[in-house]
RNA sequence: GGAGUCGUAGUUCAGUUGGUUAGAACGCCAGCCUGUCACGUUGGAGGUCGCGGGUUCGAGUCCCGUCGGCUCCGCCA
């Protein structure tokens, strides 16, 4: 039989009583974490968001409560009153509120709860119960501390991030969830419309264009917390709808973005209590792809990419002569203290590179014994003393070597680089690394097709003194200049995640065409595409540039976890679903009449099990 | 689209070379217990070995397919 609330009003939370409240009468009001039946005694965990506060039940406090407190069970919502006094027997230090109990003397049953699919709390351990059993009953998984402590951690970092541009003079604007394309390269989610049959929305990639907008209506100053969609795969550190925080300036230059973004982190991560290094230092993009192999990396530990393309300029081993002759690149990472590598970790090693398409794995270990190495038969013991030298290595290093295409010596390394860090433990902990990385190219050299593809959205302005070189490779046709042409984009990027990107965007109609030309774009298509946008470039629009930081991955880093699922309410799996709701889900017949849609892929091909 | 890995009790896992009735811990249920906080203690219930097919006298174990979780590549700022 279930008890009513009635007028029964909580006086504390459960996180909440401490010594000094001795010999007061609280009501607390909560959910049953643990139950320890002593026999005459009986002790109940009572738990909210707040913490966790133990309630005494015994005959002597109240006849009536202890005979029914024998029939809670866990998970079961409970009000109890009683009369809080310092605990007689040992304290619990590790409760907060361990120096005092409740002595429990009259109990609510206020809701009954079925035996748990998974246990919320197994001492000592974290996260041990398989994600696809915590994800179909989200609710209980919500329940657990670690999931409600990053949660707050979110609300805190939205807090801040909103008091902190309302401070700089930020406008916060919204924008619609139901647009048109924006021209971003992700796929976009479609929404059919019933009003205008046969016609779709999309849902935002980015606010990108609308937020230029408000720059040529005059705000000056836009922000927004916003939702964004891409219908992309995921990843760890991606899901289909994530968080942005959206700005944008006008008559602004890149050093005034950059001092609002340091501003806002620095606000952030002062919620860490860390260290946070206010201005950032910068890198140039060719710095990080040179020195580190990849456009995000990650600073907090050395172990830089060594270029050794000059040591075989005149070689006889052919694989590394082929690649010198092809313009490609060796070079190789020294992981400190590695020489005891065995052949399985090695192996092991190689096959992690080869994922990255490089051919294969050399090595070099400087045991004490001597020098062990892959390459010791076609290069001989001097060559390969003096690699090891030229890399820097010592006594008890291992040397790790990839040749071949740049980029793919590049991705190769660089992901083999973090590998070896986390494997060996060489990234420390509580520290937070922020850098700029600037002078992003305008374009990306596609292997596959020989041409020049847009890196970014089609409003990335150019590097002023770039200006003549791409008139002249757009004008006069020499495409293969496009690949020194660097746009004024700029990405912040904390512990080697890409925690955003922004740029000056062209506000000048003679440069932006010659961009769309440049990005295969004719007159008619960009016309077609976002025509309105350029119409609205026509009629005075003030220099302006702006920038998106990920939100989820900000928080990701200040909650310390690599898995953005634990830092959103309801994330969808890998395969974008959701457990709980079983989403994406089925519609009625009649819903997609009335929108004059038909399916035609079998839905039984898809269906689960 | 591709690769790797996992899937056995409610949960986390073990399960030998293919061989009797598939085990453990936690949880759950019932009893005992006056100070627990990973309570203790006695007893009990609980299994479509993800699903489908195949090989075999015999499959949790081997083979094929398939579904699902996770991670990565492609993709995506």
């Amino acid at each position: 039989m279930l008890d009513n609330l009635g007028n029964l009003e909580r006086t504390h939370t459960c996180g909440e009583l401490r010594e000094e409240d001795a010999g007061s009468e609280a009501v607390l009001m909560g959910w049953v974490a643990k139950t320890r039946d002593l026999g005459n005694f009986t002790f109940v965990d009572l738990r909210d968001r707040y913490g966790v506060t133990q309630v005494v039940f015994a005959e002597a406090f109240s006849k009536e409560a202890h005979e029914k407190v024998k029939t809670l069970r866990g998970e079961y919502v409970i009000a109890v009153r009683g009369d809080v006094v310092e605990r007689e027997g040992t304290h619990n230090p590790k409760l907060a509120t361990g120096d005092v109990e409740v002595r429990a003397k009259e109990l609510f049953i206020l809701n009954t709860a079925k035996t748990t699919p998974f246990q919320l709390e197994v001492a000592g351990k974290e996260n041990v119960v398989n994600e696809d059993t915590r994800l179909k009953h989200r609710y209980l998984d919500l329940r657990r501390k670690s999931l409600q402590d990053n949660l707050i951690v979110r609300a805190n970092v939205l807090r801040k991030m909103r008091d902190y541009m309302d401070s700089v003079g930020f406008l916060e604007l919204e924008t619609p969830i139901l647009l048109r394309s924006t021209p971003e390269g992700a796929r976009d989610f479609i929404v059919p419309s019933r009003i205008q049959p046969g016609k779709f929305f999309a849902l935002p990639q980015s606010p990108q264009i609308l937020k230029q907008i408000t720059m040529i209506s005059g705000f000056d100053k836009y922000y927004q917390i916003a939702r964004c969609f891409r219908d992309e795969d995921l990843r760890a550190d991606r899901q289909p709808e994530f968080t942005q925080l959206d700005i944008e300036m006008s008559f602004a230059n890149r050093e005034m973005v950059f001092r609002v973004m340091e501003g806002v982190m620095a606000s952030v991560f002062s919620l860490t209590g860390a260290e946070f290094e206010v201005p950032f230092p910068r890198m140039t993009y060719r710095d990080a792809m040179r020195r580190y192999g990849v456009d995000k990396p990650d600073v907090r530990f050395g172990m830089e990419l060594q270029d050794l393309t000059g040591e075989f300029s005149d070689t006889d081993f052919a694989p590394f002569a082929s690649v010198v002759e092809s313009d490609g690149e060796i070079k190789c990472v020294v992981a400190k203290g590695c020489s005891g590598y065995s052949r399985k970790i090695l192996d092991g090693l190689q096959d992690f590179v080869k994922r990255y398409g490089a051919g294969g794995l050399a090595w070099i270990k400087l045991e004490d014994g001597g020098t062990k190495s892959s390459l010791m038969k076609p290069l001989g013991e001097n060559k390969i003393s003096s690699l090891a030298e030229k890399a820097g290595a010592e006594k008890g290093d291992a040397v790790f070597i990839v040749a071949g295409r740049k980029s793919i010596v590049a991705a190769s390394l660089g992901a083999l680089r973090k590998e070896i860090a986390k494997n060996e433990d060489l990234i420390p902990d509580g520290v937070y690394k922020p850098l700029w990385v600037t002078e992003f190219p305008m374009f990306e050299y596609n292997e596959d097709t020989g041409n020049y593809d847009p890196m970014h959205h089609p409003f990335t302005s150019l590097m002023d003194e770039d200006i003549p070189l791409f008139k002249r490779a757009v004008e006069d046709g020499e495409t293969d200049l496009l690949g020194q042409i660097r746009a004024r984009a700029y990405d912040i990027v904390i512990n080697g995640y890409e925690i955003g990107s922004g740029s000056i965007r062209v506000h000048q109609s003679a440069i932006q065409e010659l961009i769309f030309k440049a990005q295969g774009l004719t007159k008619e298509r960009a016309k077609e595409r976002f025509g309105f946008f350029l119409d609205a470039l026509e009629y005075g629009t003030p220099p302006h540039g702006g920038f998106a930081a990920g939100i989820d991955r900000v928080i990701m880093i200040l909650c310390g976890t690599e898995n953005i699922r634990d830092v959103l309410a309801f994330p969808k799996t890998a395969s974008a679903q959701d457990l709980m709701m079983d989403s994406p889900g089925d519609v009625d017949k009649s819903q997609l009449d009335e929108l004059g849609l038909s399916v035609t892929v079998d839905p039984e091909k898809n269906a689960g099990d």
